[in-house]
DNA sequence: CATGAATGAGTTTTCATTCAT
DNA sequence: AATGAATGAAAACTCATTCAT
């Protein structure tokens, strides 16, 4: 875990082989974390000799970072596109609520990435750049309607964004990173009807709840 | 050149040493993992030579099933103690979630331990015996007090058990699994006052509005 | 935990450092069968790391599984270039003792090796693909000479070829696993002139009377 | 391989448990050689502690050297039993053919010990005391036998005793040390009938083929 | 631009042996 | 007279990494 270098240098940011392998890894780095990921699985997932990771990125640690990078970018791509601010409180809210839901249970991986970094306590993400900007765009928008709703009486005035990204985000998390020890030992399938529609609805009906929700 | 015989000497299960080897077992596999995990450390931690660890459990997979075997005698056993029967449906519900809430704050390598678990698809968790027992307990006191509620009127009919069940569980396990990436990102410590007891708080209404509950 | 993949990069089978290493292991596997095998001696006499056995063979099973295989391989090997059937029939005969004698004495860790394998009941040997081929290729060629002998009237007739091999196997064996003890013990050595010599004619003579061999 | 300290002083000698630890052990070292095998193995088989080893016998070379010197003590044992001077010649050449025929199947381990001692090229043999009177008693009553024989005119005159027991020794030593092999690979069960009868008979023609046996 | 060969350092595991009663 | 607990040293094996083309 020395200092990060920068990106082995002027090698092709996207051939094809790379991307396979940035993939190999995000999964393997999320099943088994920085120190029990293995470059020899990665490799043999994305159909290439491991001798490939030191050829595009560096060392493993670089590997992990690039994953990481990526997963990052690939998040803020998926940011903007909602437009909360064309919706009504109640219906931004759910919108955006319907939004990080799916948006775990498609990118699991991810969720477990960084699950994987607060075990070992983060001492990669400290590394990446631009975490900064992460963090403003978490509790923005989420106010924005909160506040929008406590304007128009039907929500409770005073309710911490934190609160609610914090519901949001447990029950949306919850459910991809316990899927398979409920599925194994439970016998439920959380990922699958009807379970997800209920739970779905469940959040939203607990965001109306926090909220203070009135028709009215 | 199989086995020659069975060797992992019948040793005393609770020997003091072998505690320490389990705790600290615990604390370094659910940072890390079962590949990540390294022996050294967890004899280091435990004060002892890593030769010990042969001693007592055999192998480095033994090592980690002793360490969720005994995870999950402590849950149950953690579960025991709260005489549910003994108060009045949702007094009982509050009790079970409080009970999960700190059990999850209090054995954080626990919950991440079923965490790892999870992400590596229950690779050792199935190798447990009596993974059987878990599934019974789960459920079962939660129905009861649901029942008990809905024939006292004061809970609405119907409600599942499993729902009730994962609210509790995805805010007591997420608040602990991502502390530390929110106390480093968005610079907010969930573990500590007063987000701790707002979230309490925010469990235990969260849990009156899905089951409905009137005063009377 | 299982095995992640197959692992032992498909190597070129006859680099010279491999070869090498086979030699070492043959003569260290002789001596001291598998389990006083030690990887660390075979690297040394063949002058290398001991990494690099796992780099050609995967782990000490192999390695040993190899040695066994090149052994088989070679005593064929030596056996094709003999033409026994240009030959009349007891020269044939002749000429098929004396090379097992000298094959025997020249290669006398293939001979402990086979040793070891016998008194460990073949485990490993077991595990070798292609055993088959050599059950087939021990009698014919011996029953072929046999059974011409016994048509032109100099052998006997009704030879069971499992006996002649079994003794010329007996006398060629013997004295190469027993040199030692008869050296030190009895103070003969069985591998150095005189005693060599008498014991090729005496082994020629013995297959005379065996096969009953009458000049005309 | 240290020198061989004297065993361990005032332990009973022939405790019961004791002699079931020198059979283990017999069979052990006859396997797997002094390298190779296993006080875990020896103390499993006795249905004991490893632990009792060290009790009785010191280490690991001093269970060997006790192995060693009990098998030589009972090779003496039966040593004086066939009153050879008694009987006419070939049939004392032919009763001692037949002794040694069986003494070897009926104690394949200890033949396997001395082969792993020459495979190891014989350090602890060396060791032990009394071999002196061992290498007197091989070659003479066979010498007494083969002068009787020729002065009687039925056995040609100048043969080498050395010979004589080589053929013996070979013929008696081979079918025991390798009969799993030929079991396995060449499917002939060399220590059953009807090779086992065969092979004897063998063995006494070969004999008088050597020595020149003429009916009158 | 891509890759096979080689390897040092670390990790797990085994084994004989000693400690302590 | 007998034994369970503990252990250091050495063995097998793995993993990230560099060499060389």
């Amino acid at each position: 875990m020395k200092e990060p270098m920068a990106v082995t240098a002027e090698v092709g940011q996207d051939s094809d082989k790379r991307q396979r392998l940035l993939d190999a890894a995000l999964h393997e780095f999320a099943r088994f974390g920085f120190d029990g990921g293995r470059l020899e699985r990665i490799a043999a997932e994305a159909g290439c000799a491991k001798r490939m990771l030191y050829y595009y990125f560096g060392n493993k640690e670089d590997v992990y970072l690039a994953v990481l990078e990526r997963a990052y970018d690939d998040i803020r791509a998926s940011e903007d596109v909602l437009h909360l601010d064309a919706l009504p409180p109640r219906e931004a809210l759910h919108a955006l609520a319907r939004q990080s839901f799916f948006y775990h249970q498609n990118n699991a991986d991810f969720t477990r990435l960084v699950l994987q970094e607060n075990f070992q306590e983060g001492t990669m993400l400290n590394a990446l750049p631009g975490a900064e900007r992460l963090r403003e765009a978490a509790f923005a928008p989420l106010r924005r309607i909160l506040d929008r709703g406590a304007e128009a009486g039907i929500f409770r005035a005073g309710i911490e964004a934190v609160d609610v990204h914090f519901l949001i985000s447990a029950i949306s998390s919850f459910r991809v990173d316990h899927a398979y020890s409920w599925k194994n030992m439970l016998q439920i399938d959380l990922l699958a009807e009807p379970v997800m529609s209920r739970h779905l609805t469940l959040l939203l009906a607990q965001l109306d709840a926090l909220t203070g929700y009135r028709k009215d």
